[in-house]
DNA sequence: TATCATTTGTTCGTATGTATC
DNA sequence: CGATACATACGAACAAATGAT
C-alpha cells in the first residue's frame, strides 16, 4: 500500500481499547492467571483498575464472553471457563446394522414432536432445490442430560418423499432411523450430506434453547439422498456451539467423487 | 409498536426494547420489506423513528449482525445480506484414487506455509490425548477465490508420527494430501474424525482473517487415526462462519461402531 | 484535490432495574 | 433487608470511513 502521508504515522488505525484489554484479559486467562470457576474482578474494579469508562469494560466482557472463555451472570460476575476439553459431544454419525439404521447424538427426546405443513424456504429449500414445495415438517426438542443443553431438531419430509412410502405420511413423527428404514425398504439406497454453519441465535431461538447471549449457535443441516443422489429429506439441528463440538466420522470415497457444489 | 402492559405481567421480566427492535427488523428483512442490498434506515433514523436512543438501536444492529442478517460498513450503513444460499462452501470429504488421496476443500494457498515447533495444549491434546508432547505446526493461509474469503489451516504433527516415516520430519510442509500419502504408505490404515464448534473470534484472528466484528468463527478439528485408531495427526481449519458452510459426506458405518466419547 | 455532509465506531457520563448473596 | 454486580437505557462528544460536491 503506497500511502505516503506528510508527517504523521497514520500506517495504523489505532486499536480500540476495549480490544485492547479483550486482548488482555484474554491472554491473561489462557496464560493461567485465573483458575477454571474464579471470577474476574467486578466491572467497576476493571474500570477503576486500568482507568477506562464502564461502558469500555463492558465491551471488553462482551468479547471475552463471544470467544467462550467467560460466562457471565447477573448479580454474581463473570466466571472463568474450563478447559474445552470435557465440552459435550454430538455425534452425527450413522450406523447400519443388517436393515435398521442407528443415530448417536447422545441427546434426548424432551416432549412430544410436533407436525406442521410448512413449504421449503431458505437454505434447506436450495440444499435440495425445491423452493416453494409442500412438506412436513417434525420439529422435536432435544436436552442432553448431563449438561443440561437443549438443542433443536427439525425434519424435513416433501410431500414428493412422503408418497414413497405410506407410512411417511401417516407417521411424519417416526423416530429419525424409523424413516430411514421405510425409506430403504422402499428401494432408496440412502446417502447423506451435512452442511454446517453458525450465526447468533434470534431472540426466540435464544429463549427456545436458554442460550446465554452473545454465544453462537451451530446449524447442521443434513440432506438424505435416495438412489441417483435425489434429495429426499432435509433435517436440520440447531445446538448451541460453546461448549459444545459436532462430531463426524470421515470416510474416504473410493472414486473421486466430488459432491457438486449448490 | 406494542408497548409492554404495565399493570400485569406476572413472571417475566419484560423484553429489552433493543431485543424487540431487533425482532421486529428482522422480521421485516425476512418478509422482504428490505430487497437484498438495501440500506437499512440509519441508526438516528431509527432512533428518532421508534422514539430509543441511540444506544438502544446500536444494540439492536449488533444482534441483526451476528444473526447474519446484514453486513454493516462504517460511513455507509447496514446493508442487507443477500439469501443464505449461494455461499461459499467448504468441502471436508476425503477421496482415493489408488494410492493418492485428495481434498476437496475448494480454497487456495496464500502464501508459503510457515513451520513451527510446538506442544500439544487445549482441544487438539485433548482429542489425541498428547498433553505437552512436542509436535511441529505447519501453519497456512487459504483464500477462496470468488468470495475473497480467508481461513487458516493448522497441522500439528506429533514427533511420534514424524518418527513413522523419513519424509515427514524433514518435509513437514508437504501437501497435506501427501503427508496422509506418506503415513498410508508406512503401513498405517487411515481413518478420519472431524469435530466442529464456533465461537466469536480473538482479536488477532479477527485482523488475520479480516472478519467483519461480531461475526463466529468456525473451528473444524480434524483428527486422522491410524491402525488400531492411534491418533496419528490433528488438523485445525478456522473459517468465517457468516455466509460459509462445512461441507461432509456421511456414511453409514457397517458395524455398530460407537466413536468412543472422550 | 480538497471539502463537506452523512453514517457508523468509540468513549465517556449518568441513572435505574434486577439478580445474587 | 442491604450491599454488590450485572443489564438496560438515556444523553453527549469526537473519531473515522464513505460518497458526493
Amino acid at each position: 500500500m503506497p500511502e505516503t502521508p506528510t508527517h504523521t504515522e497514520p500506517l495504523e488505525t489505532p486499536t480500540p481499547r476495549y480490544m485492547q484489554l479483550a486482548r488482555r484479559v484474554a491472554d491473561e486467562i489462557k496464560a493461567g492467571k485465573y483458575a477454571p470457576g474464579d471470577l474476574l474482578p467486578s466491572e467497576a474494579e476493571m474500570s477503576k483498575r486500568y482507568g477506562v469508562g464502564k461502558h469500555t469494560v463492558r465491551a471488553a466482557i462482551a468479547e471475552l464472553r463471544g470467544m467462550g472463555l467467560i460466562d457471565v451472570r447477573q448479580g454474581k460476575g463473570s466466571i472463568v471457563r474450563g478447559e474445552p476439553g470435557p465440552a459435550h459431544e454430538i455425534n452425527r454419525a450413522i450406523s447400519r446394522s443388517g436393515k435398521k439404521w442407528k443415530l448417536h447424538e447422545g441427546m434426548s427426546e424432551a416432549g412430544e414432536p410436533c407436525v406442521t405443513r410448512t413449504t421449503f424456504d431458505g437454505l434447506p429449500a436450495h440444499l435440495m432445490d425445491m423452493q416453494d414445495q409442500d412438506a412436513f415438517s417434525v420439529d422435536r426438542q432435544l436436552y442432553a442430560p448431563e449438561t443440561g443443553a437443549r438443542a433443536a431438531h427439525r425434519m424435513l419430509i416433501p410431500l414428493s418423499t412422503a408418497a414413497l412410502a405410506p407410512d411417511l405420511g401417516t407417521e411424519p413423527d417416526a423416530p429419525v432411523e424409523v424413516i430411514y428404514g421405510r425409506l430403504s425398504d422402499a428401494g432408496e439406497s440412502l446417502s447423506w450430506t451435512d452442511h454446517v454453519t453458525a450465526r447468533l441465535p434470534y431472540p426466540d431461538e435464544r429463549a427456545a434453547l436458554s442460550l446465554p447471549d452473545g454465544s453462537p449457535l451451530m446449524l447442521a443441516y443434513r440432506v438424505t439422498h435416495g438412489t441417483d443422489e435425489r434429495p429426499l429429506l432435509c433435517e436440520e439441528l440447531r445446538a448451541p456451539a460453546v461448549a459444545h463440538r459436532l462430531v463426524f466420522p470421515v470416510w474416504p470415497t473410493r472414486a473421486s467423487r466430488p459432491r457438486q457444489s449448490v
